[in-house]
DNA sequence: CTGAAAGCGCTTACAG
DNA sequence: CTGAAAGCGCTTACAG
């Protein structure tokens, strides 16, 4: 087995004529820093095709392309050309001219600490790369939180590298939704964007259903004394749900049965909890806006003597992977994320081919589980 | 604001000159499938630079590339005349001669489900993502689990249309590790490679030396019954730091004191637990190869009836999130992931410059909360 | 339906 | 230290 440390440059490359049909391995190019210079791959080339399909180059580029009026001959003999010399077509020649990259940025423009743990948003990064890549196209990731990273983002998404881009929570005031949308470069959000800019598409989970599927789940179950904890009202999970809760019970429900987390952490939601508890000990069931949140509401309830859910019914919202982690399993809302992600793309996609484009938004499902 | 779903070929395009200075706004290439032609974006091109510089276009190149022998002068008039121009490079036209993407591909080469739920998985994506952004270069996230996807991926990254390749949680027999090799493709392994292929660089965190450590502080605290609780034995992690535990305790530790889960899953956890319970009741401590299988250890514990730490005290690993949602909160190994990628890029960069490197190990931290 | 030719924007020996 | 020129591998009007 080589050693792919070791240079490929001391082969007989200079008396050994070169066969298309059989490339030397690849080897990266040095860089202009300086490395050492070193035998390059050559693929064949869409030359090489053509003189063996015995056409012109053109007519390759346009099997290639799926160009109409190639006849079925000429066809045909391009595409066993394809074949038999391995020919793979070089994406920054045809770039240089097309100047499409089959690229996507996929944009993170948030302090990514919190954000990475969260496994929605590896649901969604996943599904991303996925409709991506049936569409032939790739996901470039690139993080943009702090001044420094949103230049660079944002150079490199104008600059052209990318066709478009996928805007990953992004909070009021962002200026990235904004810039990019000024560049014309198309963009869709994941969440409607906060900000009023209505020429940014976006694609959503349906946060304000699902909490009113959740409460009125809560109320078939027979309680009626319903708190909620929310996350920060500064963000469309934090509001959106408060006001499906609010949608059922009315918007007249006393101030003291919701609590406001500070952030989503399980420590937040411990706070929250501890809260309604003073301030209204006898609810009889809690509607906790992430499933996070709600570990740390059961680790309250539990250290207060109650049971889950003889005393006190939890409701969470996500479906997160520790949902079924805690004692009891919680009861939550389902957000299709591999849904969110195929969307994006899809009207990212259709942006990209210069049409009409319209935002989405994705019914929730509830999970019935042992916290309920 | 302009509409960006509406095409901007409608405007004067035609009897307004071109000013490479104050280029349109960039507005994607219509793709050969037949949308409709719009005005393209043209922003400065390097002769645009030369020419306000008043050098020759290969002078501009060389300042781009940091070439020695340019004069002080020449190298200002060009720096401020790309300033003045908003220059920026075409990629594709770079790459297109030098054969240099800037682009790395992160693979992904297992069942993504449970993978995408690992905060493991994310820490490493970001740290990657962001020790490349470092180096002016990306990343592209590649799934390559299935035949489909994998043979995608491999013509992909052996095509040339990255540097390089990050692999992360290949398996056993996975052939993309070996294909990769094989076409010379400058790969570094997350973790050692299961598969004996010498050839191939890897970086992994120290899960033998981690889980000596967890049973040493086990040890330390008075515990004299430790058992384990493994991950699947066909995997690193599994493999591993069941040999850190027998480093501790002796090659001749009674089977009876080890419980292999069959997957990583909190239930697999709980089975696991259980079992050990019946075989060793009288343990007074379980080393968790993972924190998520710990949670499913904890509640068998606490449905047993047993106090933690109080009867037995429980260590994990990994350092997840999940570990501070527990009650109590678990004690655990934290792998510095940000380390474990910024090296795997380090080395990749080595690679890439054609120089010999090393694999490399990285210690691990023991975290101490209240479990043990 | 198909060739020949121009051109995409850069880098890099080659000569000064 | 610097220009002029060739060339990277493709696509795309333009003429047939």
């Amino acid at each position: 087995m080589p050693d792919p440390t070791r240079s490929a440059g001391t082969g007989p490359s200079g008396d050994t004529p070169v066969v298309p049909a059989a490339p030397a391995a690849p080897v990266p190019h040095p860089k202009s820093r300086g490395a050492a210079r070193r035998a390059m791959r050559r693929g064949p080339t869409i030359d090489d095709v053509a003189q063996r399909a015995g056409v012109s180059r053109g007519t390759v580029s346009r099997v290639l392309n799926g160009a109409p009026y190639v006849s079925a001959a000429s066809r045909e003999a391009v595409l066993s050309a394809m074949s038999e010399t391995g020919y793979v077509t070089n994406q920054s020649a045809r770039s240089l001219v097309t100047r499409r990259t089959n690229a996507v940025a996929f944009i993170v423009s948030e302090p990514q600490d919190r954000l990475f743990e969260d496994p929605n948003f590896s649901a969604l990064l996943r599904s991303c790369t996925q409709e991506l890549a049936t569409r032939d196209a790739h996901l470039v990731l690139m993080l943009a939180a702090g001044d420094e990273n949103r230049d660079r983002v944002l150079r490199f998404v104008t600059a052209g590298h990318v066709d478009g881009a996928l805007l990953v929570s992004t909070h009021q005031g962002d200026p990235v939704t904004h810039r990019l949308s000024q560049a014309r470069v198309p963009v869709v959000s994941c969440g409607r964007p906060l900000d009023v800019d209505r020429s940014i598409r976006y694609v959503a989970a349906d946060d304000r259903g699902g909490a009113h599927q959740m409460v009125e789940h809560l109320r078939a179950q027979g309680r009626t004394r319903i708190a909620t904890i929310t996350g920060p009202l500064d963000t469309p999970g934090g509001s959106e749900r408060l006001a499906g809760y609010r949608d059922v019970l009315g918007p007249h429900i006393p101030e003291r049965m919701i609590a406001s987390a500070t952030d989503w952490s399980h420590a937040a939601g411990a706070v929250a909890m501890a809260h309604l508890l003073e301030t209204s000990p006898d609810l009889d069931a809690v509607f906790v806006a992430s499933d996070l949140l709600a570990t740390g509401a059961l680790s309250v309830l539990r250290q207060s003597g109650r049971d889950v859910p003889e005393d006190v019914a939890v409701g969470g919202f996500d479906d997160s992977p520790i949902a079924v982690t805690t004692d009891p399993t919680l009861t939550t809302i389902r957000q299709p994320l591999d849904l969110v992600g195929q969307h994006m793309v899809r009207v990212l996609f259709t942006l990209l081919d210069g049409k009409p484009a319209v935002n989405i938004v994705i019914p929730t499902e509830l999970v019935h589980r042992n916290s309920t």
